[in-house]
DNA sequence: TAATCGTGGCG
DNA sequence: TCGCCAAGATT
């Protein structure tokens, strides 16, 4: 398949979609601050989703040295709403180790071992912003591969031949504009569903595409269903006040802002305080491994109480878009409530 | 190894 | 409306 680098690389210089983070094709290496910034943010999340973040943060912090000088709590609040906590409180441990050693290291061994840089990151910033021969295999690039070749084995399982498969295809010059090619072929035109085989520079070249079956691949092992959970959020407000807490640092929703609630991640307790709550309709929630129901339950009290969790903010310090998707909805049911009250 | 970890968009 | 799944990493 010594065609396929070749073909792809002339479709990526008339198709390449321009991006906040991109360098255009042929421009050589980008900043790998940058590069690393927006592979974090584009683990298990859209372009669509991160580019404001991505713009955001860049704003904030335009180098990696300013971001690992940051404060934790802006960080978290900054990040709120893209999910998976865990790669911002990796991103900035990892600033602050790469400013410790003198900048980012080239080589994706080296990548490999800084926190939130795994197998995919290290070879794309490798690739991308180091000009390294790395093979970049993400979701898209299995799904390109697995059609090329026409394996048949399901995912997960496929993934170690699909990796060796990819790295055949991989070339000795612009690996890091032929690593965005393969992410933007499977974007665009080599799509889940619905691919537009008609379109693709690959056709030729494709085994799925010639037995009729590029549609159904890659096949996938089927997953588990979903429990369902119930929950309680609290939510104790006065006239100037309101209760939140710093959620722990490590398991859902981890080092995030949130209302003290309980039940619904394997931990429960009572209220915060002694009050008379009243029960708003609950709020629905799916996460990757299960669906929430969280009851909502309000206070309206005339003077801050003492309280077994979280702290009393003053309300004009409260931003809902500080906190996570799920707590801005419970922050949304509980809106129409106080307002002209 | 298999489970855990968010959210939004799309067909 | 709802299941699928997206530029994965960690333990």
């Amino acid at each position: 398949m010594r065609e396929v680098a070749p073909a792809l690389l002339a479709w990526y210089d008339r198709h390449a979609r321009s991006l906040p983070w991109r360098v255009p094709p042929g421009g050589g290496r980008a900043d790998p601050y940058r590069v690393w910034l927006s592979e974090i943010m584009l683990q298990q999340t859209t372009v669509a989703a991160v580019r404001a973040y991505f713009l955001r943060f860049t704003a904030l912090w335009p180098t990696v040295e300013a971001l690992a000088a940051a404060d934790d709590a802006q960080v978290m609040a900054e990040w709120a709403g893209l999910g998976y906590y865990a790669r911002a409180r990796n991103l900035l441990a990892c600033a602050r180790q790469v400013v410790a050693q003198g900048g980012f290291p080239q080589d994706r061994t080296a990548l490999m071992t800084l926190p939130g840089i795994g197998p995919y990151t290290s070879a794309a910033i490798a690739a991308i912003a180091f000009d390294q021969p790395e093979t970049v295999v993400d979701g898209n690039v299995e799904r390109v591969v697995a059609r090329l070749f026409a394996v048949e084995t399901p995912l997960p399982a496929a993934k170690p031949e699909l990796t060796r498969l990819a790295a055949t295809l991989t070339p000795q010059t612009r690996p890091g504009d032929f690593a965005q090619a393969m992410m933007d072929l499977g974007a665009t035109i080599c799509t889940p569903r619905n691919p537009a085989c008609a379109l693709c520079p690959l056709n030729a070249m494709c085994a799925a595409f010639r037995a009729g079956i590029a549609p159904e691949l890659p096949r996938r092992s089927p997953k588990p269903a979903k429990p369902q959970r119930i929950g309680t959020a609290w939510v104790a407000l006065t006239p100037d006040l309101i209760l939140l807490e710093r959620r722990p640092p490590k398991g859902l929703l981890g080092g995030t802002l949130a209302f003290p609630s309980t039940g619904w991640d394997n931990s429960d307790s009572p209220a915060p305080l002694m009050a008379e709550w009243q029960m708003l309709e609950p709020v629905e929630h799916v996460f990757t491994h299960f669906a929430l129901r969280l009851q909502v339950h309000l206070a309206l009290l005339p003077a801050p109480a003492n309280a077994a969790r979280g702290s009393w903010l003053p309300r004009p310090e409260f931003a809902s878009r500080d906190l996570p998707g799920l707590m801005r909805k419970v922050w949304a049911r509980v809106l129409p409530e106080i307002e002209g009250g």
